[in-house]
DNA sequence: ACCGTGGCTGTTAGCGGTAACATAGCCGAT
DNA sequence: ATCGGCTATGTTACCGCTAACAGCCACGGT
């Protein structure tokens, strides 16, 4: 808020303003305008027909700092360009809206340095909770979290350690699941084409389960390629070119996500690569842009509203009594779509 | 943050501990903790040791309420599964970054009442700043952001009144330039699809525009089908369907945005349809997603990122003068890709 | 008449910081 | 020695609101 030095004339209102309009007392106000304790209906209304017609807004921050308490739950997440992150935040923001709390979103970009420093920034504002992606953090931000003396929320992956409570699937389960249902299609030469991101923890651990599941067969990647930035749909389409030129004889392609995986289907579809026949094709979370392709792209949907609704359960259950962590594992189903053929 | 009643151990730190802990007043901490005013080397080191150690987060609540000054700037967008808000806050976070404002986004899913408690929400928590969504609110809306006595952005669009300052196109113009581009190319009879949501006041006016052109050429919609809901992509397949079944003869469809323009694309390509030959496409918005389809869909960019950045400017600029409210009208530039036949 | 009780309103003392104004050294100039 | 002018630190008075407690009044029971 700037502040206009000298006398204003439309200086910002407080209570005072309003309970001189009222003619009660600042406690009055304060009770009728948060619905708290005994008041006639007379003055109520009163009170309420004088903040109205000054608008007067209140001041969370002394109320706050007032009442030792924030109806504010922080939301930190990598991205807001990926899609799967707003899902995410709409199962949250749904949960939330009937408890008085309100989510507050940060956003990271992958790096944790700017992570750490968007955990200390949020941890100022004092919320009532924190609800955060992934397990990998900074010993400074594990610190910060564990000593805020709020519950704090770990999502979308329980492969790791939590700070107090965690929501998520299994990553690596999901990468081998994935491995295990395409290896028993008759599979075998299977490439795979993801992010290239050092700090998308999620996906290399999907792959690290892929592989795993891969060498229990007996078999290996046939070939492999990576991405960073540019349209994700192009990149699959791009990524999906080379592999196939590179390594003809590749007949699976495992993406890191759907989008690349639906710009890998849109090329083999253009170039009349006979799909699941010839080349078979996955990728993961299972967004509803697929639902609009020509043909539907195997996928493994990743709970994403699901956690979020669980990860507020868990801040908005807590509100009152803190209790210790919880861990809850969520389990993706495999949707084999049309880009399996049947095993 | 939950309130442990009684005695407890790792109570949360306020200034006293830190000074405490390094034996100077909580005055002088202050002042190191916000690089503030002459202190003394050795006393800084100390003092920063001394936070460090105890894990000290400052209290922005008290902060706030004894400087006057919120380094929030509250953004309230309607949605984020939409793709362009993100993009606008990539635009405003961008920005900010360097200004010690920090975005709180806020998004109100196109309910006016919604966002009217949003606003309210928003502005009890006395941002420096707020970014919005559109020139259509509520009048309880444009009151308070009126007398909020902060600088007051509205963002996308320029067709119409501004509570104080405005970024972003004219989407009505936008429309009768696409309408323009398709008659000129020679297409006459020409249908519309789009989103139904009453509250997407933007496509209204770009279709207002469009068939305003349409006119001045004494054409009509040949026909129009809408939408609400759903995967945009599916939704884009479906609608495009409808239309070239019941109005065989349609030999342009203009789209609202590039997500269903894109489902028209894949399904006039799937069926064999000539593109841009006998059937013309076009959306709006220019999004990253079109540059992996087979054919490049016709569109206007929207100017996104500039948008976010020419707004934060703006509030990072009155930060201290507040000066009166300014319009800023940006041209997106029509991209005709490969659906469009050459005039 | 007396007291307890419950409904309504007011008073007081902070919440944890920061602005603004002291204050205490210490230096060189006078 | 005195003084002005620094620099480094401390003191005081809030910021706008709410918790906790204190009144006050009408009412019913005894």
């Amino acid at each position: 808020m700037t502040k206009p030095p000298g006398v204003d004339p439309r200086r910002t209102l407080t209570l005072r303003d309003v309970s001189e309009a009222s003619g009660v007392s600042e406690m009055t106000v304060s009770r009728v305008l948060r619905n708290r304790g005994d008041v006639s209906d007379a003055t109520r209304e009163r009170v309420l027909e004088a903040a109205r017609s000054l608008g007067y807004v209140p001041n969370k921050i002394a109320g706050a700092l007032a009442s030792q308490r924030v109806n504010l739950v922080g939301v930190i997440i990598p991205s807001l360009s990926n899609m799967v992150f707003p899902e995410v935040l709409t199962g949250i923001s749904d949960t939330l809206e009937d408890t008085g709390l309100q989510p507050v979103v940060g956003v990271t970009n992958y790096s944790p340095e700017r992570e750490e420093s968007v955990i200390y920034e949020m941890l100022s504002w004092r919320p009532s909770g924190m609800i955060i992606a992934g397990l990998e953090h900074t010993d400074a931000s594990r610190a910060m979290l564990a000593q805020a003396g709020i519950p704090i929320v770990e999502v979308m992956d329980i492969d790791g350690d939590a700070v107090d409570s965690a929501v998520g699937i299994s990553h690596r389960r999901a990468g081998r699941q994935m491995a295990e249902a395409i290896i028993a299609a008759g599979y075998r030469r299977i490439a795979f084409c993801g992010t290239m991101m050092p700090y998308d923890h999620r996906a290399r651990k999907r792959l690290e389960g892929f592989e795993e599941a891969l060498h229990k067969a007996g078999l290996d990647l046939a070939d492999r390629e990576y991405y960073s930035g540019g349209s994700a749909l192009l990149k699959g389409r791009e990524m999906t070119e080379a592999v196939l030129k590179r390594t003809p004889d590749v007949d699976f392609l495992y993406y890191s996500n759907d989008m690349i995986g639906a710009g890998g289907l849109l090329y083999c579809l253009a170039q009349g690569i006979d799909v699941p026949g010839k080349v078979g094709l996955a990728g993961f979370n299972g967004v509803e842009l697929l639902d609009g392709l020509p043909r539907k792209l195997a996928t493994m949907d990743a709970c994403r509203l699901e956690i979020g609704r669980r990860a507020a359960q868990i801040i908005a259950g807590k509100h009152d009594g803190v209790i210790g962590g919880e861990v809850i594992e969520l389990f993706p189903t495999l949707q084999p779509g049309d880009t399996i053929r049947p095993a």
